[in-house]
DNA sequence: GAATCGATGATCT
DNA sequence: GATCATCGATTCA
């Protein structure tokens, strides 16, 4: 793959949430464990033109980071009990971000299901990483990986490391409404992989 | 299967 | 003090 994370995630927010779909998102927890799992559901969230953004009130200290470089994470607390994993885009001063909304595990289904504290044996995949809540916690992701980078190999790092795997993306996808918000609600920012039994509710 | 509802805390006004 | 991009338990079917 020729393209950098910075070169991929500098773009417009849209294409980005679209070109994410297919992708393998590997990611070491703090435990150092490996967990790994094919992204099928993004949402684009875009700046002051975006109602439903963080950034749509400008820049704030929690929004600061969706100005920032492309191609690190921006986690937050929703709801007092769940942790959202984003990917910042577009150019530096540009705000913008990927909401990544659900996956479908690829490896280290058990160690998502025990992180999510889930039975050994018999949990059903589904229940893994279908939603933004529920794949962070399986993927160990909380708000100390604010501003870890995306890279495109795996490097050194003994945790907190996420690594996007672009090749063998598939094509079939679809655009919808997003989900849970209520202002803009009818943007269709919403891009998930058409048929995949493991998107959100 | 679908619908309803409460928990919970960082952030901003 | 209002907002919020969720989940899981519970209910009814």
């Amino acid at each position: 793959m020729a393209v950098s994370p910075g070169s991929f995630f500098g773009r417009a927010t849209v294409e980005v949430a679209r070109d994410l779909l297919g992708a393998v998102l590997h990611a070491s927890g703090p435990d150092g464990q490996w967990t790994a799992g094919r992204i099928v559901e993004t949402e684009a969230y875009g700046g002051q033109d975006d109602p439903a953004s963080h950034a749509a009130g400008g820049r704030t200290p929690r929004s600061e980071i969706m100005f920032g470089p492309p191609g690190v994470a921006y986690v937050y607390l929703i709801y007092g009990m769940h942790h959202c994993l984003n990917f910042v885009t577009e150019a530096e001063d540009v705000a913008g971000a990927v909401l990544i909304r659900a996956l479908e595990p690829v490896s280290g289904e058990m160690t998502m299901a025990e992180r999510r504290g889930l039975a050994p044996c018999g949990f059903r995949p589904r229940d893994l990483c279908t939603g933004p809540g529920k794949l962070c916690q399986a993927l160990g992701i909380d708000r100390a990986w604010n501003h870890v980078p995306v890279t495109f190999a795996a490097g050194e790092e003994p945790a907190r490391a996420l690594v996007l795997e672009l090749s063998g993306r598939r094509v079939s996808w679809g655009a919808s409404p997003r989900i849970g918000i209520t202002r803009a609600r009818e943007w269709p920012h919403r891009f998930f992989l058409s048929g995949s039994g493991h998107l959100s509710r």
